[in-house]
DNA sequence: GCGCTGTGGGTACC
DNA sequence: ACTGGTACCCACAGCGC
């Protein structure tokens, strides 16, 4: 028979030694299906003396299927090789290894897309026999599927929409730490499906209520191969969640059979768990988000409250905590059920807004939508590299191994970008200028990568602890690069003109790794690692950027700031057609596709000088544009670890200024505010510190407030692991001379805080250096010195 | 015990 | 360990006296 499908989920088996690869999807007719087809895994060798000894070769009973002769490049250079097939992919490695194999060590389902040319949720046209209760392959269709099918050929069908089943789940539970206490409640949200499942009784409509803990996990199963998603998606799951839901299934001694073929989640380790089932994706949102988003978004944390508010405009239920330990009220525990389906709810919001983006990446990767949303841009870039090494015959260089990755990360940094050294003040006309893709412009421009670094002198020098040369023949890398660069501009160009989710996605995915190539190649577990080129593209960057400004100066324009690839000058008596003239001059002469353009106009912009030392602090600036938006960068107001209450004085006396081009309104505000605080007027709210436990508390060398807090909150049972946020504020304390440590309260803990604290370390650091650019000392005023002049106090 | 400087730590910029 | 380097600023740690 012959069906279109398309592919969601992969995975590979080896029946009788024989590898299949696995792809659960949806045929035309939305039933969820399975197709199988056979694949002969393979791995290179260019040493062809070696060919009659791999024949001959058996391990655990498997000699190579065939070998080829194939013309290749390897790093760039032609070499000739033997393609060995297999198979079995489970002794792939064995046999590689003896060898010194080529491309063993990339995944089977790599693979498998790039010599079929698919790509994950592309349609397929496949045509095969129905497999029904087959001996001959080990009952391998006996799945929760409608039907599993095993192709004879499957060929790229024609593209058309489609949308995934998606299942968004959240549990609560009696503990934090995985598996400790009890999972009081599931949440599941679908289209047309909201269900809430618990062991005590609520009034709710879409609570379903069990007999204990074991009957609800055995229901949340039952649920899940009934609905049978394609996509089950939680906020923070392969975190929590899933592993959570493990841990309380061994306890009751049930089997988690979330898998189509009835296996368990497996969790693979990394520096975070990740969690799999079998023939559905799973996928943790937040771990996408952190890929694809964090570095656009505005919220402080990755919460899913703050991130569905940004992203979607939902927040999550406002219960008041609920004490377990005592009597819980029915409307408690109504509120509590509602606030579990909020977070399923949300979370299948969050999932339907990022959709295109994960759908995007996955296409433009070439890897499927489990694989891209874990592992980080560094592997998304390297997979980006294996699915297209085709384009130039390039057979894949190995991963590092581990004696390598270890005395890559031993190696000494290498001078970065180029920051402009400002002088304080308040400067009015400014223009702004970036160089576009700046790193990823200049590893194409110079050509600089691991197959073109050159051991002879060449014409491209970088001057980077000696000299290094690289070739003037295009390499694969820069090349790559290159098109993804045109690429990324074409989508961007048909988006402006069409703009639909689809192509913006497209357009960020292509955005997202050019700008990561270039940290790539200073990765130390990047297969196509090379510091020379990483610090040559520091270099080249520096050595532009620091012409351009030249070029500004000679122009008549006056630099005033520049930090990597932008450049701050001032307009004075010039015109913005000027300024636009001599930003065309300045393109002509530019080498290769490295390209400057006009960032912004603004009214004002200020810069003030570092606390310690008198000259001007580096990547701290605020500037106010023609429209009145404020752009501040650096400066405590974007600081998380700042209390909200300098955060906020510090933002609106930067407005004030910026405003009005004088600190006189500024000062009258911030006088108000020192006067409010001595007065203990400011809610404690304002005041609270957060600060993020970066590692495990027993890892601290230098015990700090916030490390103290998360020991305090520990010992009462509260969470405070890696990665929480630790709030607390500085209260006041008979011992003058105490340590902050000893002085910082949980926010609910009793005490007054220590308003001279709140003064000195707080407020006046936000704002001494604003004023100091008006000659206004400020620690006068906040001490009460020369109250005659200022009035007031 | 005081004052200075160095270091660890967190966060931001690009 | 899960892209790179540059820079700010705090609080504590450690040193000399």
């Amino acid at each position: 028979m012959k069906l279109q499908f398309i592919p969601i989920d992969f995975d590979s088996i080896d029946i009788n030694n024989q590898t299949y690869i696995q792809m659960f999807g949806r045929d035309e007719n939305n039933k969820k299906i399975c197709v199988i087809e056979k694949f002969n895994d393979w791995f290179y060798v260019t040493n062809l003396k070696l060919k009659k000894k791999i024949e001959k070769t058996k391990i655990e009973g498997i000699s190579p299927l065939k070998i080829e002769i194939e013309n290749k490049n390897y790093l760039g250079k032609k070499v000739k090789a033997l393609k060995i097939y297999l198979q079995s992919s489970k002794i792939l490695n064995k046999f590689s290894e003896k060898f010194n194999g080529l491309e063993s060590d990339i995944n089977i389902i790599t693979k498998y897309l790039i010599e079929k040319k698919f790509s994950p949720l592309n349609w397929l046209e496949v045509e095969g026999e129905i497999l029904n209760n087959s001996e001959e392959l080990r009952g391998v269709d006996r799945m929760n599927v409608d039907y599993v099918i095993l192709a004879d050929s499957i060929k790229l069908g024609k593209n058309k929409k489609f949308k995934p089943k998606v299942l968004a789940y959240d549990i609560e539970t009696e503990e934090f730490e995985i598996g400790k206490g009890k999972i009081l409640m599931i949440s599941l949200v679908g289209e047309n499906f909201k269900k809430v499942l618990t062991f005590k009784p609520s009034k709710k409509n879409y609570v379903e209520c069990f007999k204990n803990e074991e009957e609800m996990l055995k229901a949340f199963i039952k649920y899940i191969k009934e609905y049978s998603p394609d996509i089950l998606t939680g906020y923070f799951s392969d975190g929590f969640d899933l592993p959570y839901l493990r841990a309380r299934a061994e306890k009751n001694k049930i089997k988690l059979s979330l898998g189509v073929d009835n296996s368990i989640p497996k969790f693979k380790r990394g520096r975070v768990l990740s969690g799999k089932i079998k023939g559905i994706v799973h996928i943790d949102l937040l771990k996408f988000i952190q890929i694809a988003y964090s570095q656009y978004l505005q919220s402080e944390t990755l919460s899913l409250n703050e991130v569905a508010s940004e992203l979607i405009n939902e927040k999550k239920k406002d219960i008041s905590h609920i004490d377990l330990n005592s009597k819980v009220s029915k409307k408690q525990w109504d509120d509590f059920c509602e606030y579990n389906l909020q977070d399923s709810i949300i979370t299948e919001k969050l999932f339907r807004k990022v959709w295109p983006d994960i759908l995007e990446f996955s296409k433009v990767i070439g890897e499927p939508i489990y694989e891209i949303t874990r592992g980080g841009m560094s592997q998304n870039v390297e997979n980006y590299i294996l699915h297209n090494l085709y384009k130039f015959n390039e057979i894949a260089k190995l991963k590092p191994n581990h004696d390598e990755i270890s005395s890559r990360i031993k190696r000494e940094k290498y001078e970065g970008a180029f920051v402009f050294q400002p002088t304080p003040g308040l400067y009015e006309n400014l223009c702004f200028f970036d160089f576009t893709s700046m790193y990823a412009s200049t590893i194409v421009t110079y050509n600089l990568s691991l197959s073109t670094l050159s051991k002879k002198p060449t014409k491209i020098i970088a001057d980077i602890n000696g000299k290094k040369y690289f070739s003037e023949k295009s390499g694969f890398f820069p090349e790559l690069l290159k098109q993804i660069i045109e690429k990324r501009k074409e989508f961007k160009k048909q988006y402006k003109d069409n703009p639909n989710p689809l192509l913006k996605a497209r357009s960020n995915a292509f955005k997202l790794i050019a700008n990561a190539a270039y940290g790539y190649q200073g990765f130390f577990a990047a297969r196509y690692y090379c510091l020379e080129a990483a610090a040559a593209t520091a270099y080249f960057a520096r050595e532009s950027i620091k012409k351009a400004i030249k070029d500004f100066e000679k122009k008549g324009f006056k630099p005033v700031y520049s930090d990597t690839d932008s450049i701050a000058v001032l307009l004075e008596n010039k015109s913005k057609k000027q300024a636009l003239l001599i930003l065309k001059e300045i393109n002509k002469k530019l080498p290769g596709i490295m390209e400057l353009e006009l960032e912004d106009f603004y009214k004002r912009g200020i810069w003030v000088t570092k606390r310690t030392g008198d000259f001007g602090a580096k990547k701290k600036y605020a500037l106010i544009d023609e429209k009145n938006n404020l752009k501040i960068r650096g400066f405590e107001t974007v600081r998380r670890d700042w209390c909200r209450l300098s955060r906020e004085l510090q933002n609106k006396i930067l407005e004030l200024i910026l405003k009005n081009g004088n600190e006189k309104k500024a000062l009258e505000y911030a006088k108000e505010i020192i006067l409010k605080i001595k007065k203990r007027q400011i809610p404690l709210k304002q005041l609270i510190i957060r600060t993020q436990l970066k590692k495990p508390i027993e890892e601290y060398k230098a015990i700090t407030p916030h490390v103290t807090i998360a020991k305090k909150m520990k010992e009462k049972g509260l969470p405070a692991n890696m990665g929480s946020l630790i709030q607390y504020y500085i209260a006041e304390s008979k011992n003058k001379k105490a340590l902050v440590r000893e002085r910082a309260k949980l926010p609910d803990e009793k005490g007054e805080y220590d308003i001279n604290y709140y003064l000195k370390h707080q407020i006046l650091p936000a704002i001494e250096n604003i004023f100091e650019v008006f000659k206004i000392n400020i620690n006068e005023l906040i001490e009460g010195k020369k109250q005659t002049c200022l009035g007031d106090f």
